[in-house]
DNA sequence: GGTAAAATGGAGACTGTCTCCGAATTAATA
DNA sequence: TATTAATTCGGAGACAGTCTCCATTTTACC
């Protein structure tokens, strides 16, 4: 137990931190829902009962609040990559993961906003929750490949994109039935050419 | 002529005012190359030697100048369609447009940020270059519908959006073959099944 | 209980958006 | 050319959101 007189002892961490940090996760992803990805953090701050100082302390960037609150939903989506990979044949495990996709950024008004900066954005390509669906996507395409369905020139991640893209640029109220056709085109377009 | 006397008499637009409006408009192209479509609007105007004020009353909406400085350009776009139509097969027009359209993007940091802002905003969806932009597409697909070579239940915007979705949350710097290959990808994916 | 480490939260600096309106400029008219 | 009235200018400043600093408070551990 190296922790008994190490200058670095791991201190059980404070109650109210932890308090602080859960109730902030609660009111922005409320808050994210109502009012889109830009809702005002000063005021989300507010509503959860801290100061804003407490909220940047947590989350120093806006993105990693968004990270934070779509974290579980986004490793849950990965997650089920396994499920169909088992049990479909590599097309249709792949088709019936991008609408589970296609449905989960519908159902939650909340996943759509944070997405494009999420799966997108520039900088760390190397947050948990984001490698993962990198990692799901991947594997489904790879299997595909490799059992001759699939194109082998394939950037698996640009078939998130254009779902991504279409689901949040989103202009007509219907674009859910929009999204779930271009899956149909995206399947049929990413067999092999023979 | 009514004009002499009527109390609504159109007087020639003043001078400084269509100076400035272009002044604002190179200006503004340039910083939305540089800076995103973000940029600071009233640095925007200081740049281009004018008040904030004025710039406002030219454009009182960001979305406005974003619009009035890509209008050329996406007209420009929208006009191809008619040339691809009249020299190519349906489905080769329309993939040949897709990849005007991606290179567009692509050769001008231009437009990408302006487009998902345009394309895409729940707002008015009536404006000039945008109603050309969803004509030429509709164009396109409608030529290859009649002709057998599209399937019939897609919606031509979609594949726009899947485009800008892939351009705009472009995070590799080597987006563009990927978007080309997606174009390959959605002209296959839109044949009809047989 | 005492104490040092950890966390708090709010005041405020800063930046960007957008409006208001007195002053300045200009096209039309005489 | 001088006058006039419409039009435009442009900067001061109200407002909102982001983010930081640090004096104060809370907490875990002894």
């Amino acid at each position: 137990m190296p922790q008994k007189h190490r200058k670095t002892v791991q201190r059980k961490p404070r109650a109210d931190a932890q308090r602080n940090r859960e109730r902030i996760l609660e009111v922005a992803k409320e808050a994210f829902a109502r009012h889109g990805a830009n809702a005002s953090l000063d005021d989300i701050a507010k509503e959860a009962g801290v100061g804003p100082g407490t909220l940047y302390r947590h989350f120093p960037a806006r993105e990693e609040l968004l990270q934070a609150v779509y974290r579980t939903d986004l490793e849950k989506l990965a997650a089920a990559e396994q499920k169909f990979a088992q049990t479909m044949a590599p097309t249709d495990a792949l088709r019936a993961w991008l609408l589970l996709f296609v449905d989960a950024i519908a159902a939650k008004q909340l996943i759509a906003p944070a997405l494009n900066t999420l799966l997108g954005d520039p900088k760390k390509v190397f947050e948990a929750s984001h490698a993962k669906m990198h990692q799901a996507i991947r594997a489904l395409v790879k299997r595909g490949v490799e059992s001759g369905e699939i194109r082998s020139d394939l950037d698996p991640v640009d078939l998130l994109r254009a779902l991504i893209g279409v689901s949040n640029v989103a202009s007509a109220p219907d674009w859910q039935p929009s999204a779930r056709r271009l899956v149909d085109i995206l399947i049929v377009g990413s067999r092999p050419i023979k």
